[in-house]
DNA sequence: CCTTGGAGAGTTTTT
DNA sequence: CTCTCCAAGG
């Protein structure tokens, strides 16, 4: 792919290919005639600690991929080698590509996520810490479901006391762990009108640390609070972990957090032969507790550090840099570079100004449209957002239009109930410890609520043979029967192994709890169950099944269309790493984009960094798309302002089609002609939030103004407010 | 003690 | 849409 783009005034390099046949890998590959003299140097720099900033487009990934063929061909075993990425698939594509360069030796280099990697080492290692090898990994719901159990067992959620959500309390937890704060600390800077809640919020800390424990659970932050502390504690054991690897490589380093690095340098100790691989200016990790600070502080953590700076561009054209370059330069702390490209120079981004979000979707449908009509594939265009939900009305349209679409981000497939409800069974299976899960089976039986619960949980927790204990609980008779089902299900599962057979077994089980609990809603659910047997036809181990569904998520959308060529839709978080030849930026407004949310100077910059990173996803074709008219809190329509990033970008650099003049009114339907005749000044009307009101005068073709008793006169769209005419 | 249903509120981004 | 709260009935 890159290697088209590499313009001919490097054939210097070509010939210093030809004069070093030594570098021919194994499947002929010369290396030196695919890189640039910095990707070079990176490449073939193989001890000691390396640095490699690497902006947008500058061939990283390639880079990392060249790297790991190169070790391999210097006689480095690929099972000593470590590739730490961001997430799973990322890792999966690189050894997938190193593949072309070295055939099946890649298949042994060890790769994946800090967490799955630290998972393995911990079920492995982690009863130097007390914990057996079978320990459950929690997802986020998980935990908050823990902290709920936590708070109305300590009366923390009583009636009537205000008490901040399970939500809040595990982002309180989490952002210590991740930001290495001392909660006080924490809450005293970002959550201050909450303090009075500190003593609580401490107690459920050590109350959930507790529960997790005993019951063999690990949240994602244990999995790496955990093994930093196996490594920096247990030196045999670190002696032990840090010599399976002689190698490291770190991908997105700016976006690993302190506990992240720490574990790093352990695991290298001994050797110091780490190459760790990011931009500053990308990252956008912040909320998790990444802090890009890592990337400078790397050279002071291995002061043999050597840097290399990855600056030219082979992605973009020199039309989209100039804007990306801008909006970046405005970031308050910038370390590194301005990025250039040889490629042709190519079309300003163009910045549109919708009329509102309906009109935004419609217009991008319409170009996309277009542009597969001229003869473009689907699946190099791509639309992206903020939050997952900014895409809610495009999906609606592109569906109307019949464009198959991919949505990227959001919800995952695991997250929702009667997915979890499934997951349970298997977690009992493998871990019979795991009480939130026992909680969750012993709820769906019918005369069961949370007292009854909790003390068949108690008895779980203090039997020695749990299976005889629990057949031995004095059920009413008016859920004994099903328990006792239950309880022989359970028995059964503990003793199979093959996931299928316990998915079959499951269901017999589960479908009329299913149908009875989701019985208003249960065969839109049944879909995802079904999806769910065709994922467990890929494993034969339970235990990495679940991992997997904790660790790595398959998304919402379903994979049904096969290799049909897509539209991607994707928050910018998902698109990290990724590329397309057009990219569609939406929602750029005030409130959506930045969020609203984003109020202390480093969440606006990190801001910034999320739209730098979604422009510099673009090759040829940016467009950033905007609402003039959004939607408030009270369905109002009122107008928005354009993002501040955007607005300072210099006019020139942007092509602005005139949103006023080429703006096509929709064909106004009949029907929507008459319901602005149904509101003439004088007509008395109800609205659902501001009460009984007056029409005053009609203020456009589909809004009116209506004087409201308490709430004043407030300007509707008749698209979005309802109006009852009384 | 448990269930049910309705009303009301709060929704970032990811391992 | 999904969680939470509340009240009433079993």
């Amino acid at each position: 792919m890159q290697n088209s783009l590499i313009p001919t005034d490097q054939s210097s390099l070509f010939q210093k290919s030809d004069e070093t046949d030594s570098q021919d890998l194994g499947s002929g590959v010369k290396i030196y005639a695919d890189l640039n003299p910095a990707q070079l140097d990176a490449v073939t720099t193989v001890d000691g600690p390396i640095l490699v900033i690497a902006g947008a487009g500058s061939g990283k990934t390639r880079t990392l991929i060249y790297r790991l063929a190169y070790l391999v061909e210097q006689k480095i075993s690929p099972e000593k080698i470590l590739l730490l990425t961001f997430t799973r698939k990322a890792a999966q594509e690189m050894l997938s590509r190193a593949g072309y360069l070295m055939e099946e030796t890649c298949c042994r280099i060890n790769g994946g996520t800090f967490h799955s990697v630290a998972g393995l080492l911990l079920r492995r290692h982690g009863y130097h810490l007390g914990y057996s090898a079978n320990f459950t990994i929690l997802d986020r719901s998980d935990s908050e479901g823990i902290v709920n159990l936590l708070k109305s067992s300590l009366g923390l959620g009583e009636v009537g006391k205000k008490f901040p959500s399970k939500r809040v309390v595990m982002n309180i937890l989490s952002g210590a762990v991740n930001k290495s704060m001392a909660i006080s600390e924490l809450m005293e800077s970002r959550y201050s009108h909450l303090i009075d809640h500190l003593d609580d919020i401490l107690l459920i800390r050590d109350h959930y640390k507790q529960f997790k424990f005993e019951h063999g659970l690990m949240d994602y932050d244990d999995l790496l609070v955990n093994l930093k502390i196996l490594l920096a504690d247990y030196p045999e054991v670190r002696k032990q972990i840090a010599g399976l690897y002689s190698h490291i490589m770190v991908d997105e380093y700016q976006d690993t957090n302190l506990i992240q690095a720490e574990i790093v340098a352990l695991l290298a100790d001994g050797h110091d032969n780490v190459m760790v691989v990011g931009d500053d200016a990308q990252s956008i990790y912040s909320f998790r507790g990444a802090n890009f600070k890592n990337i400078m502080d790397f050279p002071k953590l291995f002061p043999q550090t050597k840097i290399v700076k990855l600056e030219e561009n082979y992605r973009s054209s020199q039309a989209i840099l100039n804007v990306t370059n801008e909006i970046i330069s405005q970031a308050e702390e910038r370390y590194t570079k301005n990025l250039f490209s040889r490629i042709d120079k190519g079309p300003k981004p163009v910045l549109y100004a919708a009329r509102d979000e309906d009109q935004q979707a419609r217009y991008i449908t319409g170009r996309v449209l277009e542009m597969k009509r001229k003869g473009t594939a689907l699946n190099e265009i791509a639309v992206l957002f903020r939050s997952s939900f900014h895409s809610y009305k495009l999906e609606l349209e592109l569906n109307n239009h019949h464009l198959p679409f991919e949505k990227r981000g959001g919800l995952k497939l695991t997250e929702s109930a009667h997915m979890k409800d499934v997951f349970s069974f298997m977690r009992i299976a493998c871990n019979s410890q795991d009480n939130l899960s026992w909680n969750r089976v012993l709820l769906q039986l019918d005369k069961v609520g949370p007292k009854t619960a909790q003390k068949i949980l108690a008895r779980i927790k203090s039997s020695d043979d749990l299976l005889n204990g629990l057949k031995g609980y004095p059920a009413a008779k008016s859920w004994k029967d099903n328990f006792i089902r239950l309880v022989e299900l359970v028995e059964k599962l503990m003793n199979m192994t093959r996931p299928l057979e316990m998915y079959k077994l499951i269901i017999d089980y589960y479908q009329p709890v299913f149908e009875r609990i989701y019985h208003d809603d249960y065969p839109a659910r049944r879909h995802d169950l079904d999806q769910l047997k065709d994922i467990l036809k890929g494993y034969d181990d339970l235990q990495t099944f679940l991992d997997d569904t904790s660790l790595d998520p398959p998304e919402t959308t379903i994979n049904d269309g096969q290799d049909q060529e897509r539209l991607v839709l994707t928050t910018i978080h998902s698109a990290k790493g990724l590329e397309w030849d057009t990219v569609f930026v939406i929602n750029l407004v005030q409130g959506k984009f930045p969020a609203s949310y984003a109020r202390w100077t480093d969440e606006l910059e990190e801001e910034r960094r999320l739209l730098y990173v979604a422009a510099t996803r673009a090759g040829r074709n940016l467009y950033f798309v905007y609402p003039r008219e959004i939607l408030n809190k009270e369905r109002q329509l009122v107008p928005g302002t354009i993002s501040q990033f955007l607005d300072h970008v210099s006019r020139d650099r942007l092509n602005r089609p005139g949103s006023f003049t080429s703006f096509k009114p929709q064909p106004r339907s009949a029907k929507q002609k008459v319901a602005i005749s149904l509101f003439p000044p004088g007509t008395v009307v109800k609205h659902g939030f501001f009460g009984k009101g007056v029409v005053i005068d009609v203020a456009g073709p589909r809004s009116v103004n209506v004087e409201f008793s308490g709430h004043g006169l407030k300007t509707l769209h008749l698209d979005y407010a309802k109006l009852k005419i009384l």
